[in-house]
DNA sequence: AGCACGCCGACT
DNA sequence: GTCGGCGTGCTC
């Protein structure tokens, strides 16, 4: 019997389901995975059934009123794993299901309010209202009705809902409860084909003498069609006929052509396959992928780690083994770092699977990533590729997950609940479904390494480079040296000449080395590449005599200074101030740029090599779309010698004509306030020199450092990731970092600094009364970026041993008296987030 | 998260 | 005396 009660997640922040009537009509098709609509509050909302219940003692349940699905929206392994991440990083349900739900999918509930009052002027003229109340009457004085929401903002208040109802309960306004449409929705063309008696009348007038004038169009229209059979859009029928869209109707009216209307989907990758290379895989490829295919043999889960050094052809692994997959009948996800997905990587997938491939990015359109999900559900894509949301996407027999990159930071979703790691969430899924994960890296994670070496997840190794081609040569440029080697030259041509010794003998940011190395390269006509990361920490500037910086007023970290607009910027909150010559703290000193980002590295390179041709690659040309893919082909197609810029250069394509790769500071990531540091450090740096030398060219990568001696350069420079790692855990050990805790973060934030600090002190406290042993609470502490965004921040660290407590559940009891009491004392004036697992903690 | 209810300062 | 500020409590 269907039962009368369905329990229901919501999209807020709270960690429980709420109890609804299920009426009659719903009864029996309503199932659990489905969208429901709901009336909650005032409001309306769209949940997902989770559960029925026989009888309920809830009081003032209130009914279902809507069901939005025929098929569930969540199959049951989405559901219990959405529930997974709810518990394990302390989300409410309903919110991690908003997160797996394709995007334009949700309905929302908005109350509008329409003016009923027939004159608008009488009333602001006779009545003594407030000033929000006569903004609204103003607004609606049309008489459409308007949303709250956009009234808000069309009246510029932070409420608007006590004011309107002021209103309607003086009945001048009424307010309505409507909804608004999903955004996706499917869409469909109309096509057509000769119907039985078209032909027919075709073959008469084929062999006719001459042809009706009523039918000339016919003939016409059916040069269209190779195939008789078979339908084609309306819209290429007419052009390819020259009979317009209106005569083709006509002509189905008369029963000589069908129409019908097919859905189409939306799809911006059509038409981009290619056919697929010659596959030839070496020894230690083949042994990856039989390895791979014997798990998914077995139907039960395994986790692989395939730590293949770059170039050495990891990706054939993953193609093969998806084809493996496939002809075990199963269904497969690749997870690809948010700035991997290029079209050059589905068309590399898709050049193997063709259409099977269903492409998930949230630069697609809402329609576009509605039909892919909507083809991952109905099975016509076996293979979903996408960033790490695509770990939700729906497909059935699913066999195995592919994590490209999986030490790459981008699987954590960092700024907004649920703060899940897709790469953790995709173990979570593969298990559940007896599936196959394989995680692929040059520079695996160490979390991920420690796995592997603990037998929990098995390591697969591709040592060599597929082309044999030989690994970059890697130096250290210790530029303290040669800023001493310049400053004894300066001196000594100071002193034969005679010129004045300079004024400003600030640093710079090409080294001597590295300038030869590239005039080296630009007279051979060879690529170069010059990485200079973090934006945001360099371009600073400090005064010469007391070395202050000018910080921002809202987020207290140090401004950057623009080249072209002459102004100071935040790089968090982005607010704008005039740069000053004069230290304003001391008052005698000149403020002077002492370190470089991109910008000036540009200038600096232009002035050096004034014939070279430099392409800057940075947040700033790049921020069109595309515009990050027409720079690499620009450089891929030898239209300039150098390539400079940020992190995107590391994660670009192939350019064989690449024989340098110039860092132009490892300082920049490796002075970040952060235990991942030299870990970030030693896979950006690997990376990036895995750019150099991928032809028969030899490459060569130079480093520059202040501090040549760390250990995250010196195993760098040797392409020994396993000598990095045993370092890199020995120190995570000794002061008790993951691998061996298990890290949670709480933050309070708020605009009044001591409630922020008292209520930090006051969660604090609550976590520390119910801790335990193997449990290390930190904090409150200021982190290194105190304010953001005009919020005052603190951070509460908890290190909670791995081994006594795997699955984290002791830990999230901590946690119990922050996120269940979501009333109470937290909501005062401050927010408190808690991100399990986090990964940046600036 | 919203939203409503309720209790205190600045305006007619 | 009211408007509307935000502190507090509730949502099946």
């Amino acid at each position: 019997m269907p039962a009368l009660y369905a329990d229901v997640a919501l999209p807020i922040p709270l960690h429980r389901t709420f109890t609804y009537a299920v009426p009659e009509e719903f009864r029996p098709r309503l199932t659990v995975g489905m969208r429901v609509l709901v009336p909650f509050g005032r409001t309306t909302q769209t949940g997902v059934v989770t559960g029925f219940l026989d009888r309920s003692n809830v009081p003032g349940i209130k009914p279902i009123r809507d069901v939005l699905d025929v098929v569930p929206t969540f199959a049951a392994d989405l559901l219990q794993l959405t529930r997974w991440i709810a518990d394990y990083y302390a989300a409410s349900w309903g919110d991690v299901l908003r997160a797996a739900t394709p995007q334009g999918l949700s309905i929302e509930g908005s109350r509008t309010a329409t003016l009923v009052h027939v004159n608008v002027g009488l009333l602001l003229a006779t009545e003594r209202l407030g000033k929000t109340q006569r903004a609204i009457l103003q607004s609606l004085r049309n008489g459409v009705p308007m949303p709250f929401e956009t009234l808000r903002k069309r009246v510029n208040a932070p409420t608007v809902a006590s004011s309107v109802l002021t209103l309607e309960a003086l009945g001048w306004v009424a307010v309505n409860d409507t909804l608004k449409r999903p955004k996706a929705s499917v869409r469909r063309v109309p096509v057509v084909r000769l119907s039985p008696a078209g032909r027919e009348e075709m073959q008469h007038l084929r062999g006719a003498a001459s042809v009706p004038r009523s039918l000339r169009s016919l003939l016409s229209l059916a040069d269209a069609f190779t195939d008789a059979a078979t339908f084609i859009p309306l819209g290429e029928a007419a052009d390819l006929s020259s009979v317009s869209a209106a005569t083709i109707r006509s002509l189905s009216h008369r029963g000589l052509v069908e129409l019908e209307q097919r859905e189409e989907l939306r799809d911006p990758y059509a038409g981009a396959v290619e056919p697929p290379p010659q596959l030839t895989m070496t020894e230690r490829q083949r042994a990856a992928v039989d390895s791979v295919t014997a798990a998914l043999d077995e139907r039960t889960f395994c986790a692989f780690l395939l730590h293949g050094i770059t170039g050495s052809g990891k990706t054939q692994v993953y193609i093969e083994s998806l084809r493996r997959a496939l002809e075990h009948g199963r269904t497969a996800i690749v997870l690809v770092p948010e700035i991997a997905l290029t079209p050059q990587t589905v068309r590399r997938f898709r050049s193997h699977f063709g259409d099977l491939v269903a492409v998930m990015h949230s630069q697609l359109s809402v329609g576009e990533r509605y039909d892919a999900w909507r083809r991952a559900r109905d099975g016509s894509a076996k293979i979903v590729i996408g960033p790490r949301s695509a770990v939700f996407a729906p497909l059935e027999n699913l066999g195995l997950i592919v994590v490209d990159e999986e030490h790459d930071g981008s699987y954590k979703q960092y700024d907004a609940t649920p703060r899940y790691q897709g790469r953790d969430t995709a173990i979570m899924r593969a298990k559940a479904n007896d599936a196959v994960v394989l995680l692929g890296s040059a520079t695996p994670s160490v979390e991920s390494y420690a796995n592997a070496l603990s037998g929990k997840y098995r390591l697969l190794e591709l040592p060599d480079r597929i082309d044999d081609a030989r690994l970059p040569e890697v130096r250290l440029v210790d530029m303290v040296a040669e800023r001493k080697r310049r400053f004894e030259e300066t001196k000594k041509k100071v002193k034969e000449t005679g010129v004045p010794f300079p004024k400003h003998f600030g640093p710079m940011s090409i080294s001597g080395t590295l300038q030869q190395e590239i005039a080296l390269r630009l007279e051979r006509k060879e690529g170069i590449i010059l990485l200079q990361n973090r934006r945001g920490f360099a371009h600073v500037l400090e005064c010469l005599e007391c070395g202050y910086t000018e910080r921002c007023r809202n987020c207290d970290v140090t401004m950057t200074y623009h080249l072209k607009s002459h102004d100071l910027r935040c790089h968090y909150c982005g607010a704008r101030r005039p740069s000053a010559q004069l230290c304003p703290s001391c008052l005698k000193g000149e403020l002077k740029q002492l370190s470089f980002g991109t910008q000036q590295v540009h200038e600096e390179l232009q002035a050096l090599f004034p014939k070279a041709r430099i392409l800057r690659m940075d947040r700033d040309t790049t921020r069109r779309k595309g515009s990050h893919e027409t720079l690499l082909r620009r450089f891929g197609a030898g239209e300039a010698d150098i390539l400079l810029g940020t992190q995107m250069v590391a994660k670009g394509l192939d350019f064989p004509r690449v024989t340098l790769v110039g860092v132009v500071s490892a300082e920049t990531q490796l002075l970040l306030p952060d235990f991942r540091s030299a870990e970030t450090t030693f896979q950006l740096l690997t990376q990036v020199a895995g750019r150099a030398g991928r032809s028969t060219l030899r490459g060569e990568v130079l480093i520059q450092t202040v501090q040549p001696q760390h250990y995250s350069l010196r195993h760098a420079v040797r392409h020994d990731y396993r000598s990095f790692y045993d370092e890199e855990v020995r120190f995570r050990t000794e002061l008790r970092y993951p691998p061996v805790t298990r890290l949670v973060l709480v933050e309070v934030t708020g605009s009044d600094e001591a409630a922020v600090q008292k209520a930090a002190e006051e969660a604090a406290r609550r976590i520390r009364r119910s801790t335990f042993e193997g449990i290390e609470v930190l904090g409150p502490a200021e982190p290194p970026i105190p304010r953001l965004r005009n919020l005052y921040r603190r951070h509460i660290l908890i290190k909670g041993d791995k081994r006594s407590d795997p699955s984290g559940e002791r830990v999230r009891t901590l946690l119990a008296p922050l996120v269940e009491e979501e009333g109470g004392w937290e909501r005062r004036k401050v927010r408190v987030t808690v991100d399990v697992d986090p990964y940046g903690m600036l």
